[in-house]
DNA sequence: CGGTGTGTTGAA
DNA sequence: TCAACACACCGG
């Protein structure tokens, strides 16, 4: 129902969108901006509707303020109070509004406005609450360019947005790294008050460093069982028509509590049949001054997008016991996780090659869905 | 009937 | 492009 279409179908056809068509245009060949020929005025009977003015009307008329009718501005972009108390979000495009829906809370639609807003506008879109994105590789825009605007605001509409993204996610994850490269990610930012899965983690396994692990070797082992377990290296391990590169491993990026990302290779290794964490690890236990004996605790985000930490002890107690925070994204895919401290922005890398950041995942967007759009 | 979301308008 | 505002219309 609705604007159904907003993108998908080629069409805007129905009428949703087409405002000016074709004859509106003006001269300028080139696509340059549409002239603001501002809907026709049909008016009617004048009320002072509109942007009357955020302040109280008064109505001596009867002797009465009348502010009553007065409804509460939010402070949000793209959202409007109703009648009822509640929150409607929507988003301008193409002169035209495109309803996002009722929220309960003024942030629930304003956190909508942002979603819809990163849909529409790409990543330098203005928001009421998330960053301006790091990287334009996160998952959640993944997520984004995956879906057609008309999509999006269906979930938004429906208060299924959450769902279906950590449904995504959780999908991706468990396909292991066989197909997609995007379609999943992480990302939960603020979202609306209701049901934000906040950033809780839970331990997946610990290790004592070894020696060799903080030597000249330059790798740490990961335990078989827990490496199996938690870290699965798909078809990297075997040497399938799936993957060409099995012994390369994946890349993961891991980033510490003070908002440094480590980027390690995670891969098994045929001759020692052990699962190792190789390049980058030297350079992690060279700052954090990683000794044998010391813990090296492994976690995981207990949200939707499955992150992995690793923090680290020192063995006993003495000394500093400085946690080192990582975080390791996707162990089938190849991800980059950017952000600083931040649990947005997850770049996703297809086994082996990596994509080139946001201008292709745009790309990727764009041709499906969003041609239309580019188009008028 | 309560609400939602559109019609419409003035102001960025 | 936006938000304010009124109300037509819709689902219950």
């Amino acid at each position: 129902m609705d604007y159904s279409c907003i993108d998908d179908s080629t069409s805007t056809t129905s009428e949703s969108l087409s405002f000016s068509t074709p004859s509106a245009n003006k001269t300028t060949t080139t696509e340059k901006l549409p002239p603001p020929p501002p809907p026709p005025p049909q008016a009617m009977r004048l009320y002072r509707m509109g942007s009357g003015g955020s302040s109280v009307v008064l109505d001596l008329d009867n002797g009465v303020e009348t502010e009553s009718r007065k409804l509460p501005s939010s402070k949000f972009k793209g959202v409007v109070p109703q009648p009822n108390g509640r929150w409607g979000a929507q988003i301008y495009e193409k002169h035209q509004r495109v309803w996002l829906g009722t929220f309960n809370e003024e942030e629930e639609a304003a956190a909508s406005y942002d979603i819809a807003a990163r849909r529409f506008r790409g990543r330098d879109a203005v928001t009421n609450f998330k960053s301006p994105a790091i990287d334009g590789t996160d998952a959640e825009s993944a997520f984004l360019d995956a879906h057609s605007k008309a999509e999006i605001v269906d979930m938004l509409r429906k208060h299924t947005y959450n769902d279906e993204l950590q449904q995504s996610m959780r999908k991706f994850l468990d396909g292991n790294g066989n197909g997609k490269c995007f379609g999943s990610g992480t990302t939960m930012t603020h979202s609306e008050g209701n049901g934000g899965v906040l950033r809780a983690r839970e331990v997946l396994f610990e290790k004592a460093v070894t020696p060799s692990d903080v030597g000249k070797l330059n790798r740490l082992v990961i335990p078989k069982q827990h490496a199996e377990k938690h870290f699965p290296l798909p078809a990297l391990t075997t040497v399938t028509a799936m993957n060409p590169s099995p012994t390369k491993g994946v890349l993961i990026n891991l980033e510490d509590r003070t908002g440094k990302v480590w980027r390690f290779r995670y891969s098994y290794w045929n001759s020692s049949q052990s699962y190792v964490l190789t390049k980058g690890w030297s350079r992690f236990v060279k700052e954090k001054n990683l000794r044998a004996g010391d813990v090296v605790c492994f976690e995981r985000s207990t949200g939707p997008d499955r992150q992995l930490y690793i923090d680290w002890k020192v063995r006993s107690g003495t000394e500093q016991q400085t946690p080192v925070q990582t975080v390791v994204r996707l162990f089938g895919v190849n991800i980059f996780n950017v952000s600083s401290a931040k649990p947005n922005d997850v770049a996703v890398e297809c086994g082996g090659k990596k994509r080139s950041r946001e201008v292709d995942l745009f790309a990727l967007g764009r041709s499906k869905k969003q041609a239309i759009i580019n188009a008028l």
